[in-house]
DNA sequence: GCCATTTTTGACTTCGGATGCAACATGAAT
DNA sequence: ATTCATGTTGCATCCGAAGTCAAAAATGGC
């Protein structure tokens, strides 16, 4: 009987079969288990000779470590939870799109969970910590006693696009704040007088940012809004463009979405229900610069957020709190750049 | 010194730290590790009292059974690898958030894997393996050899929107061939007469499956199309009419792109270049019902996919897999459904 | 060729939960 | 009370790779 946990015949057991174990390996290359797992750690200390020979057999046998294995001993599992909250938002999928490439690229998963309903997260707390991730970027509204179980259990995370209020934390943000001034300042200059805001929901941190930002700028030049509170979606836009004519009497100059998606739906809607010129006799905004803004048919003038750069800050901020734990809270904030488009009248 | 394995105090090891083992609860609530472990698995023998006193230690503890440990004794690692090949195509997000939903609701967590380019699946698939994934859901184009490897180490997949060529695999898809041929009829039937296709990269499965098909159709009719080859994109649509319109001599009849986001470029290029009436001097269909497809602007003709079904379908076939490994190879496919929408006439 | 270093190597233990098995407790049947 | 069936429990072992440590091999110096 051989020494010790050799892998029985597999099903399909032929060459390349599935369950060869680093014992397999030793066996066939004439090493020690441990010699084969040091075969596969970069910097370990073994002879070139013997690692060629370990990497030949092992290859032979399709053996691929057991990442199960290393992780519940090493206490690393190069996993990084990516929690989104509504996918189908045309935002998200670019960010997601770029964490998983740049995660990737340093040696990391991607668990991904997204949320039906902002509510869920803690049903989905429960769901991350058996599987102990190294890390976690999380593009949902986590409350303060949900960041501080990520805290207590050493696990750093990244708020994206969201900020911890009491208990501290990473986060990468673009500034809703500035790009909402800039807009305001533009349209205002182009002498821009009735406005209507189209925002998202109350729970949402970005949305109620931008919100509060408009209304501010707004209320500085002397001007009160009218507001529409819609879902981020498409549909919000058309109904919000609706509600806020109804409200305005129809002598709305400029409408703020705080969103694309939203912008669009506007901009259909002031089209075909309202036969305006855009941006002739009514101007309209949005923010974040998702794909089709740019589309012919809306131009959006719009504010894009540099997502790539901010998935590349998001990762590289939480790969150094993996390498280097405790590291102090940083926010990042990046500027967004201005899409002048033609939706709007900007001075 | 306690008998084994108590886990040392813990940084911020206050209540609720992170990293209480089944042996700690063991011993809070004065039981052996294997009650403990009982205790967490649905369906194992223990005393109803005894489960009780160990749930109240487990959560005064803040224990969470290690899913890598479990993974490794048990080889179920409850984890499904999601492989998507380009996540900015705007129907794929769709797609993944169904997936992720209905994976997790029955236990299952998504690891997911996202391509730059379709020729970096081998050095993907050498990342899937070490996490012994239960199962994987493939919406990328394997070559044989590749799906022939999850077969030999005896991992179901399910293919989206694939299937597979010589080597069996279980696939979930659209029927591609029926929905060109429902929109081909009705273009024909309205009395269309010179038709544009607007095809997309030639390693697309999909996209060559509905190119097959138009052209087979409107053979059969006594057409012969102009071709353009996109890349699936908004901008190839615009890029495309162009060409087809020199091409054509300015004489477009129909335009078939073979998913939305080249029609709807198709469709502003349209009307801003050539200033054309649509539906009136021309038609223009897409393929998969994404959800910028029916606004306002654009309110596409052409063929929904099932995308709730569908996704629902590959979770069902996977798990049942997973349950019962070595299942006959199947095939699903589903019809889409026509939106008539207003970018064509339909006899 | 011998001794002192430096590599390289293998035996053994560890991570944390699952499970077969034997021991034990409980209650019912005799 | 004795026997037997049934239900609980703990012990010991296993999963597969990583790391410790000390032994073994290779290298260098003289």
């Amino acid at each position: 009987m051989p020494k010790k946990k050799l892998s029985e015949a597999v099903p399909g057991g032929g060459p390349g079969g599935s369950g060869a174990t680093s014992y397999d390996v030793a066996e066939l290359a004439g090493v020690s288990q441990s010699a084969v797992s040091r075969a596969f750690r970069k910097g370990a200390s073994i002879a070139p000779k013997t690692r060629e020979k370990i990497m030949r057999a092992a290859k032979q046998l399709g053996y691929q470590p057991n990442a199960f294995a290393r992780g519940l001993i090493t206490r690393r599992t190069n996993l990084v939870a990516v929690v989104i909250s509504n996918l189908t938002n045309l935002y998200y999928p670019e960010v997601l799109a770029e964490l998983t490439q740049r995660l990737s690229a340093v040696g990391h998963r991607v668990l991904l969970f997204s949320l039906a309903s902002e509510s869920d997260i803690d049903e989905m707390l429960g769901l991350i910590w058996p599987y102990r991730v190294d890390g976690a970027i999380i593009a949902a509204r986590l409350k303060d006693d949900q960041i501080r179980q990520f805290n207590d259990r050493g696990i750093p995370i990244i708020l994206y696009n969201r900020v911890g209020e009491a208990e501290p934390a990473a986060s990468v943000a673009c500034d809703s704040a500035a790009g909402t001034r800039e807009l305001i300042k533009g349209l205002l200059a182009a002498g821009h007088q009735r406005f209507g805001i189209i925002a998202g929901p109350e729970d949402s941190y970005v949305g109620e940012e931008r919100l509060e930002s408009a209304r501010r700028h707004l209320a500085a030049a002397g001007i009160e809004p009218f507001l529409y509170r819609g879902g981020f979606d498409y549909r919000s836009g058309e109904e919000g463009l609706r509600a806020l004519m109804e409200q305005a009497g129809g002598t709305l100059d400029a409408v703020i979405a705080t969103n694309d998606a939203m912008a669009m739906g506007a901009i259909d809607c002031a089209r075909s229900t309202y036969d305006l010129a855009i941006p002739g006799q009514i101007s309209i905004v949005g923010f974040d610069g998702v794909g089709p803004a740019t589309w012919g048919g809306y131009q959006l003038t719009t504010i894009r957020q540099p997502v790539r750069r901010m998935a590349q800050a998001a990762v590289d901020m939480l790969i150094e709190r993996i390498e280097q734990p405790g590291m102090i809270p940083e926010q990042r904030l990046f500027g967004g750049e201005l899409l002048p488009g033609r939706s709007a009248r900007l001075g």
